[in-house]
DNA sequence: GCACTTGTTGTACGAGCGTCCAATAAGGTT
DNA sequence: AACCTTATTGGACGCTCGTACAACAAGTGC
């Protein structure tokens, strides 16, 4: 009879990101205050002392998981808008509507970016992040707001009421899913937006 | 030499408030995550045991004072709507802008809040203050809705984008200060609240 | 088949956690 | 002044936390 192995080896950069991904399912299901080594360990079916192999402390695997879920979630809005054609208004209804749509509707990640926002106050890197993630978000919805021939003068306001009104859509999505579903605020953002962008436009 | 006392009784509710107020500042400053039995009570000024002496456990008095919190933000929005006048557009914006004047817009109860967003998905108890706080201030602004006019189909939609505009500007608000002014945001809120509400009323 | 690298485990440690409870003392009553 | 109620304290309990580290073993090259 051979015995079979305790456990595999991965590739490095693959344990590290099923760490991440652990953290992630952690993060949704228990918040912040279930994210230890020890829970997350288990949920990526790894011994609690392997966290500190690949990371300085369970600080940075946050930090490392917000970063990554970030990317994500800037990745499937870029997609969204390249496959949405040349029209500028299709471009901006894409990139908003995007973000009640797969992959970015998932629940677990709402519940995970929840968990985020209420480290940011707390933990100055976390806030880096949120910084550098909210630019970026905005500077593309201007971007596409100047396509659709928005005056320079409202570009910043009507941004931020734009993101604003998704981060909140989201919320609700995340906290009372029973009472929101995701299609629902997706209609409610495109006739938003079609309000917002309105009155600038003629 | 007369000794003076070690420590000073409180009437019960006065204690019971003061232990609320201590756990809102701690959430405000330092998340969920720092929000102890032991670092409570020495924000309020008393020993951990005297926690357990008014509260069930930690979990009860942040529950508590969620809901104190959320009793503190429907008075100041009711006193806002009723200094308003009788011109039901008047109202509705008071109602909408007050959330962006004192006493809601201080940067501690926004902070105490997201702390509670955090806290939905992990704990029923929450959950249900939630969604019980979360039907009262629809319910009211659905209110303020109808009395401008607006058409019943369009009441709840409506009322969905609003709320989800404040609470996405609280957020920005409480996790990038330096980025968004509270008058500001209530420009943004004055203006958004008219493009919303302009095309269904003519 | 042996050696080497290093991914992985398990344990140990100190600190902080929530909760419980006996002892203390403050403030009012008689 | 003696007394009673109970708000308040401070310490003890068992637990989980994050981190560090020595021992182990999987996979690779020779």
């Amino acid at each position: 009879m051979t015995t079979q192995p305790a456990f595999r080896r991965s590739e490095p950069d693959a344990r590290r990101l099923s760490l991440i991904e652990a953290c992630a399912r952690v993060l949704a299901r228990e918040g912040i205050a279930g994210a230890s080594v020890r829970t997350i360990a288990v949920e990526a079916g790894v011994s609690a002392g392997l966290v500190g192999h690949y990371f300085a402390g369970v600080d940075a695997l946050i930090a490392a998981t917000y970063a990554h879920t970030g990317a994500r979630v800037d990745a499937a809005l870029e997609a969204a808008v390249a496959g949405a054609g040349n029209d500028p208004a299709d471009r901006l209804e894409a990139f908003v509507t995007a973000s009640f749509a797969a992959p970015i509707a998932d629940p677990e990640l709402l519940a995970t970016w929840i968990a985020f926002w209420s480290l940011v106050r707390a933990r100055p890197d976390i806030a880096a992040l949120h910084d550098e993630q909210y630019r970026g978000f905005r500077a593309q919805l201007e971007g596409l707001l100047a396509h659709c021939g928005l005056p320079d003068a409202q570009l910043r306001r009507t941004a931020i009421a734009i993101t604003a009104l998704v981060d909140g859509l989201w919320l609700e999505l995340c906290l009372s899913p029973h009472e929101l579903a995701a299609d629902e605020a997706a209609a409610i953002a495109r006739s938003a937006l079609t309000a917002l962008i309105l009155p600038a436009r003629r």
